[in-house]
DNA sequence: ATACTGATGGCCT
DNA sequence: GGCCATCAGTATA
C-alpha cells in the first residue's frame, strides 16, 4: 500500500493576497480531528473576503470584537455565527493588521463520512459538506475554534492537496454589498459545491443509477 | 426547476 | 430595527 505524505500548510501559504490564498485551498484537505476521530474533506468552493477595499467583508467597516481575528495572524480560523442558526468557517489571510479570510463553502468529504452522517443527519455525500453551514456541522465546528491557530492546531489544519484541472471563478453568494468581485472558487466539474443539486448534477447521478425521483 | 419562507440570534446603526 | 458570507421545507408548475 503506498502513502503520500501530505504537509501541513503553514504560516507563509496565509501571508498572501486573499483571493489567491482562496484560489490555492482549492483541492487541499480540511482535517477535523477529535480524541478519537478524525474527519477530512477536498475543499471544492471558497471565497475570499478582504477589508477596506471590500464592501462584503465583515472587516469593511473596521475592527469591532467579531472582526478582530481577521485583522491577526495568518492562519487562525474565524468562525462566526450567522442566521441564527449556522456557523461559518474562515481561515484568515494577508499579513498580521491587514484584515483578510477565506470562507470555506464545501468540501467533498474524504474520512469519517460516518461521523458526518451522523451530526448531519443525511445520509447522500453530496449533502455532507456542500455549503458553509452544512460543513460546520457535519464537521463539528462552532464559535469553541474561534480564533484556532490552523498552523498548530490538533484540532483543524489545512493539508497541501493536489491542484485540481479546472477553476471556475464567479460573483460570490448570499450578499447585497460587493457583487462586482469575482471573489469565489470553486473546482470544475465537482458534484460536492453547494447548490449543484439545483443545477445538471441530479440529472446526471439519475441518469447512471436509473433511478428517477 | 424555481420561488418563497420560517427558524433563530448576534451584530451594527 | 434591520440585516444578514444559511438551510430545509413547501408551494407552484
Amino acid at each position: 500500500m503506498s502513502r503520500v505524505a501530505l504537509s501541513r500548510l503553514g504560516r507563509s501559504f496565509f501571508a498572501r493576497y486573499t483571493p489567491l490564498v482562496a484560489k490555492d485551498l482549492l483541492g487541499c484537505v480540511l482535517v477535523r480531528r477529535f480524541d478519537s476521530k478524525t474527519m477530512s474533506g477536498r475543499i471544492v468552493e471558497v471565497e475570499a473576503y478582504r477589508g477596506r477595499d471590500d464592501p462584503a467583508s465583515h472587516a469593511f467597516r473596521g475592527i469591532t470584537d467579531r472582526t478582530r481575528v481577521m485583522f491577526g495572524e495568518p492562519g487562525h480560523a474565524y468562525v462566526y455565527f450567522t442566521y441564527g442558526n449556522h456557523f461559518c468557517l474562515n481561515v484568515t489571510t494577508e499579513v498580521q493588521g491587514e484584515p483578510g479570510a477565506v470562507l470555506i463553502r464545501a468540501a467533498e468529504p474524504m474520512r469519517g463520512v460516518e461521523e458526518m452522517r451522523r451530526r448531519r443527519g443525511r445520509e447522500r455525500l453530496t449533502d455532507l459538506l456542500s455549503g458553509p453551514g452544512k460543513l460546520t456541522k457535519a464537521l463539528g465546528i462552532d464559535l469553541a475554534l474561534n480564533d484556532e491557530d490552523m498552523v498548530t492546531s490538533k484540532k483543524l489544519f489545512v493539508l497541501a492537496g493536489k491542484k485540481p484541472a479546472g477553476v471556475i471563478s464567479s460573483t460570490r453568494i448570499g450578499l447585497s454589498a460587493g457583487r462586482d468581485f469575482e471573489w469565489r472558487y470553486s473546482v470544475e466539474g465537482s458534484r460536492f459545491v453547494s447548490g449543484a443539486r439545483t443545477h445538471n448534477y441530479r440529472v446526471r447521478d439519475a441518469v447512471s443509477t436509473g433511478v428517477v425521483g
